[in-house]
DNA sequence: TATTTTAAAGATAAATATTATCCTTTGATA
DNA sequence: TATCAAAGGATAATATTTATCTTTAAAATA
């Protein structure tokens, strides 16, 4: 269990027992929604409110402590920021699972055939993880 | 201007003028947010219901006439199907285009790597467009 | 073409999801 | 320890999406 206090005021972040709580769900689960977290904290801290979830979860990815992931046909889940990565999905149970991959060549092939300033690439993945086939 | 009564039978959807109407405007506008697609049918239906747009718009990605593409930092748009494609988005204007790009060697690397069956690849760049720079 | 059937549209209520507000509590700094 | 800005909790307000119900109309068919 990592303690997330100095982690939390390089980016501005007080280091509240709930933000502590919400770093460490996130660096136990990885990949978490909003109300799959939210009932995790409530576990913790039996009155949290649900406000304080978004309002943290806004706040940190101001701060870009944490990233959004957008998925398919799914919920967006939250992780920590961390080297820049893909995502693997599975349809059937809805794993999100992290995948590196050099997307340099598919970057600069697509700044070539567009007139596109290029800084950024997210890449998800579908298919049917291990556990599911 | 196209007419899409034969195509949107083809996906089991009935031609009504709504439909009709949608399905031009994504032509012609390539992405389109439920807000500003509501918006510009109420120009041609002054009572359209905004329920008519939702339902519609579940309705045909269920049937596959039309996909949803998620963007990272903003509302989702929709767009007619047609063959697998990436995006770019512009983080100035949010202005999204289309660009093919080749995913295979991604696709098969990711294959390797992972113990996932993949199936499909979503791929949005981010940057700046030409006429914002 | 007229009739029948079934799905879609519109109006609107209901349900969800997200944000704002207000007051209390607390982390950070001195 | 005292101070203060920021964060938490409670909850109201908004925003987004879905459900329901009645009316209308597209498509099938007689
Ligand atoms: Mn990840
Ligand atoms: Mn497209
Ligand atoms: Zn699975
Ligand atoms: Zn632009």
């Amino acid at each position: 269990m990592i303690n997330y206090t100095d982690e939390l005021r390089k980016h501005n972040l007080k280091a509240t027992p709930q933000r502590l709580a919400i770093s460490d769900a996130l660096y136990i689960n990885g990949h978490m929604s909003i109300e799959v977290l939210y009932e995790l904290m409530l576990k913790k801290f039996n009155s949290i409110s649900l406000a304080t979830i978004y309002k943290n979860i806004n706040l940190m990815m101001e701060n870009s402590f944490i990233q959004e992931v957008k998925i398919p046909n799914a919920k967006s889940v939250y992780e920590l920021t961390k080297t820049a990565h893909s995502h693997l999905v599975c349809d059937s149970c809805g794993e999100v699972e992290d995948i590196t991959i050099d997307l340099d060549a598919i970057i600069d092939e697509a700044k070539q055939i567009s007139s596109f300033k290029i800084d950024k690439a997210s890449l998800v993945l579908s298919g049917v993880c291990k556990n599911c086939q």
